[in-house]
This record gives C-alpha cells, structure tokens and sequence, in this order.
RNA sequence: UGGGAUAUCGCCAAGCGGUAAGGCAGCGGGUUUUGAUCUCGCCAUUCCCAGGUUCAAAUCCUGGUAUCCCAGCCA
C-alpha cells in the first residue's frame, strides 16, 4: 500500500486489503454516484474523498458516474456543477464521464432476459394497489393478479411498454423474487416504469426508465467496479443488488458496501432541507456562504484540503456520527494559519488621535506577512497621526484580565508604536468616539526604555489612508446542534448567522486581493473577498474565528 | 420473535484473545509585538448491561438494553 503509516484505517480499507492479498480482483476500481438533481454538499465530499482516496492509494481507478434514472427530477445544470466541484476538491476520475443512461440499451436487454428466464413480468397494478399488495413490515405482501403471465405474453407487453404503447401508471415491470420476504426491496421490485419525459441525455429516446435497484448493480458490473460503496440506509438494498446480477449474465461481480453519513452539528444535509432554504430564502442560493455544499464552502473561504483533511479525520465507520462544527473548523484553521498572509482590519472602528504625531505625515511601516514564515515577505503599512482601533479595544478604566487600552495605560499597536490614553470623547449616548493619546516615538520594533512591556497588543488602520469594506461575519446556521431533529428545522434558524460589519476599515494592501484568496485579520480570524467584491466596493468574508482560549468573564 | 445494522473518553475513531492508538475539544506550564501560532504535560484499571468460556476477553459464547434504517412506479 502506502508510505505513509499514519494515514488511519478503516473497515473497507481492511476489505479491501483483504481482496487483494487473496487475489478477487487484480486491482480497485470505485466510483461516486451523484445523480444530478442538486448540488453536491459536505457529506458528498466525505463519500467523494472515500472513493477518489481509496482509488488514489491503491493505484486504482475511480469512475465518476451520473446515476440519471429519475428525468423528472434531473437537471443538466447539476451535471455542470457537480463536475467543477469534483474537481475543485481535487479529484480526477477515470476516463470519460460516465452516466446510468449510457446503459439503457443494455439494461433494457437484461430485463427482456429476466423475463425470458421467468424472473421478471409486467404488472397492471396501480400505485396504490401495489402499496396494499406488497404488505406490511411483519405482515407478508400477496402476489400481484399478473404474476404468472406467460413468458411471450411478458415479453410482448414490455415490448409495449418501451414503445409507447401503455399508458404512464397503466403498468410498469416487476422482479419475481418474494412477496413474502422479510426485506420489503425484495417484494417483487420495480424494475421500469412509464414515464413519457425528456432526459437530458437520452433526449426523447425512451419512455420507460429503470429504477435505481435495477440499474446500479448492473452499472456497476458493466464499468468494472470491484467496491461499491453507499451509504448505511442501502444495507437492505444490497439482498436485491446481489439477486438481480446472481440472476443476469453478468461475469463480473462487484460488492456493496456500506458507511454512515456525515452529520454536521448545527446544519442540515439533506437535499429538501437545503432545497427549502434556498427557495425559502433563508439564504442567498445554493452558494451562500453559510450553506455546507462545496460551493458555499468555497465561498466561505473553506479550501479543498481543509475539506480534504476533516474527510480524512472524520473517519469511515458503520457508526451513525454526529460531528462537531470544532472538527472541521479545526481543519481550516490548521491549512490558514500555515498559508495565508495576515493583515489588519478594523471591523468596528473608534477613532484615536495621537497628539503629539506629526499632523499630515504618512509614515510607511514594514510589516511582516506572516510571523512564522518569512517567505511571506514584508508589506509596507502607512502609520498617521489618526488612526482606528476596534471599539472593544478600549475601555475607560480595565480589569487584570484586560489586556487593551485603558486611559493611562499603554498598549503596542501591532507592527507600530506603543501609544498611551489620555483622555476619550463620547457621542450623546455614550458611545467613545474618540480617544485621545501619545505615542513613544523610540519603541519601533523595541520596547520602551523605561523597561517597561505593555501587556497588550492591539491592531489598528490609519484612518486616512484605509480603505472602507463590508465585512460579512458568518456563524452557525441554527441555534441547535440537530436541526433536522425539530419539528419545523426553519424554527431554529439562527438569526444572527450573518452580520454585515458595513463600517469597516481594511488596510491598502487589502484592496486588490483576488477573489477567494485567504487573509488572516490579526487578532479576528480568517477572511477572503467575496465573489462580488470589487476595488471600488470591497467584501469580505469571514471563514472563521481564530481559536480563543481566553476567560471571557 | 418482521427484517437489516450499530454500541470503545464530551465529539470522532483505532483495536480482530495477550492486558485501551490517534485526532478534535478541555485543563495546566513555557515562548510570543496576533488573548493566534508553536511547545511541554494532563485527560477511559476501562470498552451498552448481565452472565459464561479462558491462565488471559473491548475482542469468543448466551441473554438483555438502547439507537438508526426498511412498507416511493425516489435515489
């Protein structure tokens, strides 16, 4: 296998390494199987990195397949978005896109087999019916009235079926397997049904369509897939996924196997849900920065290896999971600290006058891009005589555990000067709008002579020469950490997941970053420019907090 | 007595009969011009419960308990 011993195991790596030393196949071949009916989120990530991963390690091959059975509910703007985010996480799947629909021809020969060997027959009864007909979970199912049509008789009614010659519902085509079984899937399965719809692959080719149970085994047969993996709620499904190849001359055989989805703390997964959200407008589209799909992520400043990393920290398990949000902010936080540059920006500015600076001088200061990594390079930063600091960073008179400025105390301004408060100024309620201080010109990269050492260090723009931005601080969806558990998820929005800080002052260097390019704001956390932001109108993003340890009370 | 799965630290998760890895979180110390980073240390005599087998059990057996999934012409 690999080099690297510390990448952690888990139960299908340990199949898979079984298979291999017992010779089953000579190689791994996998796939990720999207239908294309929404866009991909963080829990398709999980089963992205799981199967791209494991083709990777093993030297493998891992298709990308669109399971296109459902035309009504497809869309092939889905086809579109679900490829960029594969390959945005990093992957590369084998050959050319593969899609369920390629296989119609070959599927529809094998269900013309499964009639011709008795194992398949067309059915006449309507939904409802078949719901009554097929039983309860401890009450057995009857067989459908048509059940025992004659071979010729099957053959010639599917062959209807698929020329359009019945109508949509009128009937559809069933497995015979057992209507007595303790496995509903295997209660005489639908195999096709009529739907006079348009597919956007197969165009108007076909009226009738395969079901999943139906087409995914055979797909996975006919492109060579060797491990099948899905999620935990298919376990029941792998009884008819085994029946249907052990009953079609299908050689190969690949096997299902199954891990449990991700859950996240404080958001939801499923597809309605995030659909709701959307159309609802709790949130602004599929790509809002709060969302878990990849493309808000992406625009939330989340990069592929941060996403890479918690997959791979996560873990793969039969265990149903709830993660904590720490688990994949930890993960950003990690790539950040090591790969962006810092900056300074001040989200909600009061403003300080240092008396005795020269009034109109723009003094240029040269600040490190990084404090551990000197490939970062310098930046120049201009110092003024008026400056803005954050207003939490000023209190009149503080505590031990304040570390900030506090009239007659003295505080560092990151990369600049140790400045002392005098005196402040408030606004008729109360607010400080201004604090007035003195600055020692002789403390430029050193502490002051006096050997004293201020305690805290705060950052800082000049008020001249910043630029104005909106800063948009993004937090939790919900409010509680299983919203999928109320009864009415929208119920727990969380009001404040979006503040929009629209006073903000970033410094120059800030005013041509790229879209999408990370920068750490010391001391407030990760950021990068929104989609939409523009020289002229800069928008930020917050990605995440930096981690604080500090006793708040 | 429908069936299928799962139970190891607050959250994840190794472990596969030889005496409880690791990550996240948390807690304490050090460094620090980010209350960040980095760094050092602590953090399950115990593996859902109860019996049993064994020199030895989280791992095997028996019986319970809890939770999740299955009755779409969705996937």
């Amino acid at each position: 296998m690999a080099e690297n011993e510390t990448r952690p195991t888990n139960f299908i790596r340990n199949i898979i390494d079984k298979d291999l030393a017992e010779g089953k196949h000579p190689s791994t071949h996998t796939r990720f199987p999207p239908e294309p009916n929404g866009y991909l989120h963080i829990g398709h990530a999980k089963s992205i990195c799981l199967n791209f991963g494991l083709a990777q390690d093993y030297q493998g091959k891992c298709n990308l397949r669109f399971d296109d059975t459902n035309p009504e509910k497809e869309d092939i703007d889905y086809v579109h978005s679900i490829q960029e985010d594969v390959k945005w996480l990093g992957f590369e799947w084998d050959g050319e896109v593969c899609y369920s629909s390629n296989y119609f021809d070959q599927l529809y020969l094998y269900a013309v087999e499964l009639i011709k060997a008795g194992k398949a027959y067309v059915c006449f009864l309507n939904a409802e019916q078949t719901r009554e007909y097929r039983g309860t979970l401890k009450e057995p199912g009857k067989n459908s009235p048509t059940r025992d049509t004659s071979i010729e008789e099957n053959l010639a009614l599917f062959e209807k079926m698929k020329n359009g010659e019945m109508q949509e519902g009128e009937c559809c085509l069933r497995a015979k397997v057992d209507m007595t079984s303790s496995f509903m899937c295997m209660r005489d399965p639908i195999l096709y049904r009529i739907r006079f719809v348009h597919h956007h692959q197969t165009a108007d080719k076909w009226c009738i369509y395969p079901m999943y149970d139906f087409t995914h085994c055979i797909s996975d047969a006919i492109e060579g897939i060797t491990h099948s993996l899905c999620t935990l709620e298919f376990q029941d499904n792998r009884r008819i996924y085994d029946w249907i190849l052990d009953n079609i001359s299908l050689e190969v055989r690949p096997h299902q196997y199954e891990f449990s989805r991700l859950n996240l703390e404080y958001t939801v997964m499923s597809k309605r849900k995030l659909n709701d959200l959307v159309t609802q407008k709790h949130v602004n589209g599929w790509d809002d920065p709060r969302m878990p799909t990849i493309a808000g992520l992406r625009r939330r400043g989340y990069t592929a290896a941060a996403l890479r990393e918690f997959c791979l920290r996560i873990g793969v398990t039969k265990m149903e999971n709830m993660i904590e949000m720490g688990m994949l902010e930890a993960c950003i936080r990690d790539d950040l600290n090591a790969n962006s540059a810092r900056a300074m920006a001040v989200l909600d500015p009061i403003k300080v006058i240092i008396e005795n600076y020269p009034e109109g001088q723009v003094e240029e200061l040269m600040v490190s891009n990084h404090p551990q990594d000197e490939s970062f390079g310098k930046r120049m930063v201009p110092f003024t005589r008026e400056i803005l600091i954050e207003a939490e960073d000023f209190r009149e008179s503080g505590n031990k555990k304040y570390k900030r400025l506090v009239i007659d105390k003295s505080v560092r301004l990151r990369g600049a000067y140790v400045i002392t408060a005098k005196r402040f100024k408030q606004d008729e309620k109360g607010n400080v709008t201004t604090v007035y201080c003195t600055y020692d010109p002789n403390t430029l990269g050193k502490n002051p002579e006096d050997g004293t050492k201020p305690k805290g260090v705060i950052h800082w723009v000049s008020a001249s020469e910043g630029k104005p931005a909106t800063v948009n601080m993004y937090d939790r969806l919900f409010t509680v950490p299983n919203p999928a558990a109320e009864d009415d998820f929208t119920q727990v929005l969380n009001a404040e997941s979006l503040i929009e800080m629209k006073s903000a002052v970033v410094e120059p260097s800030l005013a041509e970053l790229d879209a999408g390019k990370a920068v750490q704001f010391e001391r407030l956390g990760y950021f990068c420019p929104d989609l939409s932001s523009t020289p002229d109108d800069l928008v930020f993003n917050r990605t995440v907090t930096l981690r604080d340890t500090w006793d708040h009370a």
